[in-house]
DNA sequence: ACGTTCCGACGTCAGCGAAT
DNA sequence: ATTCGCTGACGTCGGAACGT
């Protein structure tokens, strides 16, 4: 842990953005959170050192991660924090532990209770696209039509049989994890099968990287959908104060009214 | 101990939109 | 038009929890 915290105290440090500004546009979802003061940060290692001038509401210790090394750095309360680099991660440390992962744009405000969060997964705008998206259903996989025609294990076609233009042959296959794929074969002199080189190295080589897709791809969904919750827990309690306040004021109300 | 059910993680396919 | 990345859907697997 040998992060440099320096402490600034105003808003006007070095290639800052306004984090007061920020913090406003913020607030429309948390109004009660509160700048005192501006930690500018530095985090540790010859790793994609994340500079971290960031972000967060008083009173809570929070700690600051890069995302790569998970490196952590302890922050004294009551700072306010202004998050300069993608990929970052913010922990805080009071009550459940939170997480939040600073994404796409640099210079965004993220506050530690999880009411603002700048990855997109966390916004509330609708996404036309995506909602279109959602909305169209899914044709079965191949591989589900081929066991609904109570189909074999693989299908195979006859040398010759859907032979193409470029002299390959489309087998459609089924087996093992996942849906089924179509394959193109080519033949050789006897006639036998076979894949040409260059295409199964291509296929590993977009199997490879949609696995990792696939991985990030659940790490995001699974941090949006903790995001939420967090968010959930934030408003009920929001709600619960809000509520107890205007319980308080009625009850004001009517012993000034009585008196 | 065993079978069953549930759950989370994974790999793959398919389809979409964006980039080239 | 093609390529690429993202993500929903699907099937599979392994482990935990549970009932018998």
């Amino acid at each position: 842990m040998d992060g440099m915290v320096e402490e600034n105290g105003t808003s006007g440090a070095s290639g800052v953005t306004d984090p007061l500004a920020s913090a406003a546009s913020s607030a429309s979802t948390t109004p009660h959170v509160v700048v005192t003061s501006i930690v500018q940060l530095t985090l540790p290692t010859q790793a994609p050192s994340a500079q971290v001038q960031s972000v967060i509401q008083p009173n809570q210790q929070s700690v600051i991660q890069t995302a790569s090394n998970i490196q952590s750095v302890q922050l004294p309360k009551g700072n306010v924090i202004l998050v300069s680099k993608p990929s970052s991660v913010i922990h805080t440390t009071q009550g459940t532990l939170q997480t939040l992962q600073i994404k796409p744009e640099p210079n965004t405000l993220v506050s530690t209770q999880g009411q603002s969060c700048s990855d997109e997964s966390c916004s509330d705008d609708e996404n036309p696209k995506r909602n279109y998206r959602e909305m169209l259903t899914r044709r079965p996989s191949y591989r589900k039509i081929l066991n609904d025609l109570g189909g074999a294990e693989i299908a195979v076609i006859p040398a010759g049989a859907l032979q193409t233009e470029s002299g390959l042959h489309t087998l459609a296959v089924s087996g093992g994890t996942g849906g089924g794929a179509i394959v193109q074969y080519a033949t050789n002199q006897d006639g036998q099968f076979y894949v040409p080189e260059d295409q199964t190295r291509k296929r590993e080589l977009r199997l490879l990287k949609n696995r990792e897709a696939a991985r990030e791809c659940r790490r995001k969904k699974k941090e949006y959908i903790k995001c939420l919750e967090n968010r959930v827990a934030v408003l009920e309690n929001q709600n619960k104060a809000l509520i107890e306040e205007l319980k308080s004021l009625k009850e004001l109300y009517c012993q000034q009214k009585t008196e």
